[in-house]
DNA sequence: GTCTATAAAGGGATAGAC
DNA sequence: GTCTATCCCTTTATAGAC
């Protein structure tokens, strides 16, 4: 947005939306106050309201910075997968890793924010309560159905239902695993250290794929 | 605790709890203040205190009031199904029934409170920085033990590391869904309401089950 | 654009009457 | 065991100097 040399310390703004991202992703949205963010940003309380013009603001001004980009690759990996598997449908495995690759590579952009917007990512996905910003609503709203769709016609032996469900406990699987990654990193560092996100993401695609596997029970419209 | 008739309105302690219980699982535990507490409990600001002395030891009190009976019965579950099959290894899915179906129990025990206490048990399972009370912490880390020495059983072929983390990912379909049934009560809606918690399970046990099947990738150790 | 100072509201906790 | 009243702290937000 404003104009500034290359190796200089990042502007107020920007070390206000890294800080406020780091703690939100900690702590939640609620629990974290503007002088928590000021202090480890090295800013001023004033700054946050001048910036953004309120906390909310900066919340949504935190979420927009990567949702955006991250839903906008999400719809451009399925619709690339849509065009390589036009005889038949997309698998799900390709599905979900369309879905989950986006979230890898914006992490992967800056090694040093990577547990922090992992967590962050995570909150967005599981925050009771909170509600995306308008701006985001439309296209991420889009995208799920365009997932969902894929998914029935890659499933087309099961129930809608069963479908739009095994969807949302994969997003649980991911959500849940990228706020709890440090937990998971300790568990693993027994052997060989941090497995690295890739491995761990084709892991999750591995298990949810196999879930979608599942044969359905009973008859259909059970639900 | 103490001694009352049976049909008058419940104990203050009483509708503190739930009313407490209500509103974390809702908007989480730092974002509800006291006073709305005692407010849709209508009690008094003061009788937290009393009761419980501080806002933590109310938190804990209320993670308390669950936690234990639910992990005892999961403790006992597990121990029913190694002796029903006690030749071989316990199935992945009566491992999975074995974890879930306390909840819905203790769920089921009271209707009313229903979606109340699903999101609050999936506020407990997800809840950054929140910490287990002391009093309830052993009895967690030896289930959570026993049920991942089942599974690795259950599936000698996987290596440990692959257990944990399809374990993991079981509980983030779990706490998931429990955080976010109403949402998904909506979704079903459309065909014929709520399609009962206990058919939900199933079909969250089916779809972790069919996870836990996937082959293993890669050489072992790879972790 | 960044600071200090302060306003205005709400938080947890407690003393003391009843 | 329950209430009122109050203390003291932190919060968000803003006004105004620099």
């Amino acid at each position: 947005m404003t104009e500034r040399a290359a190796d200089v310390p990042a502007e107020t703004r920007e070390r206000i939306l890294d800080a406020a991202e780091a703690l939100f992703g900690e702590r939640g949205f609620d629990s974290v106050s503007l002088r928590d963010i000021t202090g480890q940003a090295e800013a001023n309380v004033a700054a946050v309201n001048y910036h953004f013009g309120s906390k909310e603001k900066l919340v949504d001004a935190v979420v927009e910075r990567h949702a955006g980009p991250i839903n906008e690759e999400r719809m451009r990996r399925l619709a690339d997968a849509e065009e390589r598997f036009e005889e038949g449908p997309v698998p799900v495995s390709e599905i979900l890793d369309a879905f989950l690759r986006p979230v890898v590579d914006e992490i992967m952009k800056d090694p040093v924010t990577e547990r922090v917007f992992c967590k962050f990512m995570g909150r967005i996905m599981s925050e009771q309560g909170y509600q995306l910003p308008e701006s985001v609503k439309p296209l991420f709203q889009q995208m799920a159905a365009a997932f969902a769709q894929a998914l029935r016609m890659a499933r087309p032996d099961l129930s809608d239902q069963t479908v739009m469900w095994r969807m949302h406990y994969s997003f649980g699987v991911m959500s849940h695993t990228l706020m709890h990654s440090e937990k998971l990193e300790q568990i693993s560092a027994g052997r060989s250290g941090n497995p690295g996100l890739e491995k761990l993401f084709d892991h999750i695609i591995e298990f949810c794929a196999a879930g979608f596997l599942a044969p359905e029970q009973g008859e259909e419209g059970q639900w």
